[in-house]
DNA sequence: ACCAAGAATGAATAACCATTCATTCTTGGA
DNA sequence: TCCAAGAATGAATGGTTATTCATTCTTGGT
């Protein structure tokens, strides 16, 4: 290392993120930027090749960015990865909440509906997105930083679900049903849906998920679907 | 760095697995027997560790066994895993089968509540096996070989309850039942109680989840139910 | 136009890990 | 009892990866 760093000409760098061309005309962006550049590239790279094989390489040559830039704005990989993980969690429950509580709508009816139809839209149920999401759930059980991330979100996103869901059986009168139960029954078969979604694709399609979501709320609340 | 590593001596030899003691007497067991010891210490480390941080070094030391073991008798670590998947996915799905097709009992009714009994049963839903579960779910986006070890027994067993369905569909002449797809619901349900259990078990405890899948399929079948 | 601050780069480093294989040990058959 | 077959061991090897940091480049303020 005593040597000179004679770099020498190799100038085929391809910029994957935004096809760029010849040369490589080195930019300065903020902070954010950078990093919210970076969480993408990780997203793609996560889906593409897994959690357990994405590299800094990977990330940053998928950002179209040098080797070091990761460590220079996250500092190791595993905060670059934890950073990660929050985006997709607060992105997919903020999402929930928002229609949830949102003030556009007094229906309760239809407020279920926009629920379910955002869980499973386009956005949601994409590969990507949701090979992420059981990638860091796969590690979950061994990674304890993991489920504290996602658990203050998902909380706040059941109990919502509850309160709605209380919301409904007050407004006709159902019996026998309790909120939390259903509650978690819905989320999870949600959940399943997503799963099988992405783990056998063949079997599912994306308007047969929605409907037996539909029919898994029908049951329950026949007066307002 | 090009001294040689002396680590000196350091005989604190742990085998976890069986607890061993002062030395180390080297034992000779047939091929079968050493697998299946591999496998087992593989599912303990990936549920510990999870799937992506789980090493060789890991895995013998969890078996008790030396460093290269694993490679005499599975040639490679890849291999190791997709054995150690194939081995927790048929135990799952042959039990899932046995229980439908077997000619324990006609009745309906009962071989379906054994068939939820045995789904979240303290066998499968222990930490470890769903850990390793889902560890390689995480990784299916990403690894087709994974997928394949796994659709062959899934679509069997999809097959099953979804037979299991029209009969119990025919049997009382429910109306406006597809089977198919509330048997995807159901296993959807399942799977999602599956990772609730494992990511927020405070949220749910076993004796709930069976109470939400009885719920659901006393909604589907109130006459069996 | 010029320059200092600091953003970006990537070669070098140090650590880790799967796999190999020379050697040691165990055991069933003679 | 003795020995050959081959099971088990673990130090060594070669490849991969996260992280560092000396150097280069960009840009906003003057």
């Amino acid at each position: 290392m005593t040597a000179m760093t004679q770099k020498a000409q190799h100038k085929n760098a391809q910029t994957a993120a935004t096809q760029n061309e010849t040369k490589k005309p080195r930019k300065i962006l903020p902070r954010e930027e950078r990093r919210q550049q970076l969480i993408e590239a990780t997203i793609r790279c996560i889906a593409r090749d897994g959690l357990g094989s994405t590299t800094m390489q990977m990330v940053t040559k998928e950002a179209g960015l040098s080797l070091g830039i990761a460590n220079l704005h996250f500092e190791t990989k595993d905060n670059l990865l934890k950073e990660t993980l929050r985006y997709v969690a607060e992105e997919y429950h903020s999402g929930q909440i928002a229609i949830m509580q949102g003030q556009e709508t007094e229906d309760l009816t239809s407020r279920l509906t926009a629920l379910l139809n955002f869980q499973l839209s386009q956005g949601v149920t994409q590969r990507q997105k949701m090979a992420v999401w059981f990638a860091y759930y796969g590690e979950a059980g061994a990674r304890p930083v993991y489920q504290k991330i996602v658990s203050a979100w998902d909380r706040a996103a059941a109990k919502q679900l509850e309160t709605l869901f209380e919301a409904i059986i007050e407004d006709r009168q159902y019996r026998n049903i309790d909120a939390a139960d259903l509650a978690m029954g819905y989320s999870a078969l949600i959940d399943g849906l997503h799963l099988a979604l992405l783990v056998t694709p063949r079997e599912l399609t994306k308007k047969q998920a929605k409907a037996i979501a539909k029919d898994f709320l029908q049951r329950a609340f026949p007066k307002h679907l």
